[in-house]
RNA sequence: GCGCCUGUAGCUCAGUCGGAUAGAGCGUUGGUCUCCGAAGCCAAAGGUCACGGGUUCAACUCCCGUCGGGCGCACCA
């Protein structure tokens, strides 16, 4: 990418700096550039800020600035000095190159191998098979798979995963829940104990009971039924899983109890109370934990260990968890127990997600199962999954979201997601008009198409877009041409980011400003003329621009119109 | 009490690695369609970056402390 690009011009201009002795007392070459997008591009497009050398150098920062660009050989683009920092602008023969390399590669213009084929298990969602999603697991979702499409795109093997929490007492509630709602349907009179899942998708559950003739056991309906009612919800929400693994299996292929004897071995467990402990003290964990109850039952952990050891056992060379922020005192546990199963626990990377507060009629509702609430599916419902996943990934994991349901119902024509859509349309709804006929508004005759599909197609595949930037072309439209293009450049360097940062929001944001400087474009330059060759060369621009932000919006989950 | 997250424009939030004049959307005000989609664009107003120290040539950014908000501190899952 263009960044790296320059980073690395300056790096070797320094070489040349310091064996010319140009640097002062600087003797080594340990600086590692980095290249920024001046926030006023009046400085430049790019720039290189190395007044960090002056404490090496014993030399006034603006100094040390000219004396490493003299050794850079301005070759498609422009050099300036100023207080520190190296500025580069781009001249017609980059910008070009950039707008032949998306043609050339299209959506893959911004894919990369920086994740090197890593094998990553990345495990969100893993709900309870008790119930129904709510508003939270929305964002786990969307992030999740969000995600793993970012880093899939960047090279590495991502594996997504949902754990399934189908074997401790939550079933029995949902079984003995399900039970209730059966024999009320019959007609009987029941009373409902206190701690069981009284909401009302349980009754649709139990008439779906009684017609499959009531063979099963209610524990084991019941949770085929809320994992089949969970899937197909996630399939609509676009969030696809390689696998749904089993808590229960764990206990099956007897994986617990041999995780267990492992750690007895090494020396890690205890008894006290007349429970089972882990030493998770021994690292990390403030307090030691209980794997075996009093009762001789297992705790969440001890089965959940015996999760994090099959996952590394099948190969994965890092264990993604995404997990809610109301679970962090849980991450020292786990850390302990993949540490003393001989693994190196840094080998867990925890994403905590801040939590989704529900706003309605102005009021904030608690998110819980058992509590009157807002599902996800009825979310998506009324705001649609373009618009839910959106407002879910746009925020920084690390922020809390007021998810105001009203609001997003009212307005959802003023959601961003809307303003990025239309760009897209707007974009395609050029490339249509591009081989339309036209209408002479004047003498109301028909004139023909400006271009033929074949033309156009040609237009997607070579052209040469320098002429944009001839003098004849007024300035307004020449720097709005080149803001784009830039823009497009930067994908590169966002998806990558987004891929190391494990920061899906910086794709929001980024095909805000994507359509923003296609807009801006828009509004300066017209498209559509009767100057055939410039025609071309702008629309090989909007055809640019439609690749690049429709792999954005497709890595985040969202849909890229072609109408609206 | 301890731990994690957080405090930036009226509201919701960005701010990468410590760098140039603190950024966007919404809201407010004023412009802008005979012409490719005005769900757009342009402009204006709006800031003691919670507060106090420290490190540095340079701090919204790093360190320490104080105050406010959220979440968690189980032989629940």
């Amino acid at each position: 990418m263009k960044k790296d690009f320059f980073a690395q011009l300056v790096h070797g201009a320094i070489d040349k700096a310091i064996e010319e002795k140009q640097l002062g007392e600087l003797q080594e070459n340990n600086f590692n550039p980095i290249c920024e997008i001046p926030k006023n591009t009046q400085f430049g497009d790019y720039a290189v800020n190395v007044a960090s050398l002056a404490r090496f150098a014993k030399m006034a920062p603006p100094i040390i600035a000219q004396n490493i660009a003299r050794y850079i050989n301005p070759k498609g683009f422009s050099i300036n000095t100023a207080a520190g920092f190296i500025n580069f602008k781009l001249e017609k023969e980059l910008l070009n190159s950039i707008v032949e390399e998306i043609l050339d590669k299209k959506e893959f213009f911004a894919s990369s191998n920086i994740g090197h084929g890593e094998k990553v298990n990345l495990e969100y969602v893993s709900a309870n098979p008790t119930g129904p999603f709510h508003i939270g697991h929305g964002r786990w979702a969307a992030l999740g798979s969000t995600l793993a499409n970012i880093m899939n795109f960047c090279g590495y093997d991502v594996y997504q995963e949902f754990y399934i929490n189908d074997a401790g007492n939550q079933i029995n509630k949902l079984a003995r829940s399900l039970e209730l709602r059966v024999k009320e349907l019959k007609g009987e009179k029941v009373i409902w104990e206190d701690d069981l899942y009284p909401g009302e998708y349980l009754i649709d559950c139990a008439k779906r009971y009684i017609e499959s003739g009531e063979k099963e056991n209610y524990a084991d309906f019941a949770k085929a039924d809320m994992l089949r009612l969970q899937k197909e919800l996630l399939e609509k929400f676009r969030t696809h899983f390689d696998c749904f693994f089993s808590e229960l299996s764990l206990y099956k292929n007897n994986e617990v109890e041999k995780c267990v004897a492992e750690l007895d071995k090494k020396g890690k467990l205890y008894q006290k109370d007349g429970a089972i402990w882990f030493k998770s003290s021994d690292y990390t964990d403030s307090q030691d934990r209980v794997l075996k109850k009093s009762d001789g039952t297992n705790t969440y952990l001890t089965a959940d260990i015996a999760y994090h050891k099959n996952k590394l056992e099948r190969g994965f060379t890092r264990l993604i968890n995404i997990w809610g922020a109301d679970h962090h005192g849980y991450i020292p546990r786990m850390k302990a127990a993949i540490d003393a199963l001989g693994y190196d626990s840094s080998c867990l990377e925890v994403l905590l997600g801040q939590l989704v507060n529900i706003i309605q009629n102005g009021e904030q509702m608690r998110m819980g199962k058992r509590k009157k609430m807002v599902t996800l599916d009825e979310l998506v419902d009324e705001v649609g999954v373009d618009a839910t996943r959106f407002w879910m990934l746009m925020r920084s994991i690390d922020t809390t979201i007021d998810f105001d349901i009203d609001l997003a119902k009212s307005q959802s024509d003023k959601n961003p997601v809307f303003y990025v859509q239309y760009a897209h349309a707007r974009a395609c709804s050029i490339l249509r008009k591009a081989t339309e006929k036209r209408i002479d508004t004047e003498n109301k005759s028909e004139l023909p198409a400006l271009f033929s599909t074949e033309e156009l197609s040609e237009i997607k595949k070579d052209t040469n877009i320098e002429s944009l930037f001839d003098e004849n072309q007024s300035h307004d439209s020449k720097e709005a041409a080149k803001a784009l293009i830039l823009k497009l450049e930067e994908s590169k360097a966002i998806i990558n980011a987004a891929a190391k940062l494990r920061a899906p929001y910086l794709l929001c944001k980024y095909s805000q400003e994507l359509a923003t400087a296609f807009h801006h474009f828009y509004n300066y330059s017209r498209v559509l003329s009767d100057d055939k060759e410039l025609s071309k060369k702008r629309l090989a621009i909007v055809y640019c621009f439609t690749v690049i932000l429709g792999k954005t919006l497709d890595l985040i989950g969202v849909s890229a119109p072609q109408k609206m």
